[in-house]
DNA sequence: ATAATCACTTCTATAATGCAAGTAAAAATC
DNA sequence: GATTTTTACTTGCATTATAGAAGTGATTAT
């Protein structure tokens, strides 16, 4: 077993509880792949350029879901595969993601190597990048969930 | 030696970049303690509620220190005794840190513990929130740093 | 019928962490 | 001025997390 999944909160400081979910390498990531690369599956994740261990990648998964940032349904095409995308909860995590970003992109902008055109409105216009990348959830979910 | 200094980054992606810097389970709870509790020595961050060990403060004030998220002033009652800080780029954390607040607030609700006030100002009105944080700082600099 | 894919699991080595104890310099107390 | 306490660490050891490779068993493609 790679890891519990039961839940322990050090404190009931905001920070602290965020990050007794969110605080390590990997799971953050996990949302990024979600909510702005467009990746809704297992295979498609271990592929990124992060190079995510198998093992890490199942186990972050299931903690999401456990903590109902993120739900899966079956694939319509495969009985094997899964579909992952994220929750309301999840997607809430945007305005986190979204500053996160642009922190970087102040402070670490030499690291750094994000598409010019999306720079540009992450500069100019970062509420209208929220909206954007919102607005391309929602049309997954159109396509893929039914309600 | 509990870690090496020397910071490696996996990718250029600003998410991945952010968390080869803050995303363990301590380094943004030492921001937190600088930004919102006003705790600026070791000794008190040693004390705080989700009893952090030695070594590990130790090793994040260094490498918060070594990738300028943070600095230090000798204490100007002790020679033994440090000041630490956020530096501008630290400082910036803040949009993060009250988004982070904010999406606990609204879905860890049952596991927080914030007081009332803060609560209540928070919801109403976060930018302010950030205003009165920023200007407790800016108070404490001009208190304690000379420029 | 056979081979490849997929979402994992298992195993092992390495690295990070937690904890308790120790240290050396400085400061406070006697 | 000597002794005790405080402070900011470091050290050592046990435990836990992680990376990477290899396996598994069900499904799907050839």
């Amino acid at each position: 077993m790679v890891s519990k999944i039961e839940h322990k909160n050090r404190t009931g400081c905001p920070i602290a509880c965020s990050l007794d979910i969110l605080g390590d390498h990997w799971t953050l990531l996990v949302i990024r792949n979600l909510m702005f690369l467009g990746l809704h599956e297992y295979k498609d994740m271990l592929q990124t350029e992060e190079q995510i261990s198998s093992s890490i990648l199942t186990d972050r998964l299931k903690k999401l879901e456990c903590e109902k940032l993120i739900a899966s349904i079956p694939h319509p095409d495969s009985k094997r595969r899964k579909l992952y995308y994220l929750t309301a909860s999840g997607k809430d995590l945007i305005h986190v993601m979204v500053n996160l970003v642009l922190w970087a992109n102040t402070h670490l902008s030499e690291r750094l190597n994000i598409p010019a055109e999306k720079k540009d409105l992450l500069e100019k216009n970062p509420e209208k990048f929220k909206t954007l990348i919102l607005e391309q959830i929602q049309k997954w979910e159109e396509e893929h969930l039914q309600f």
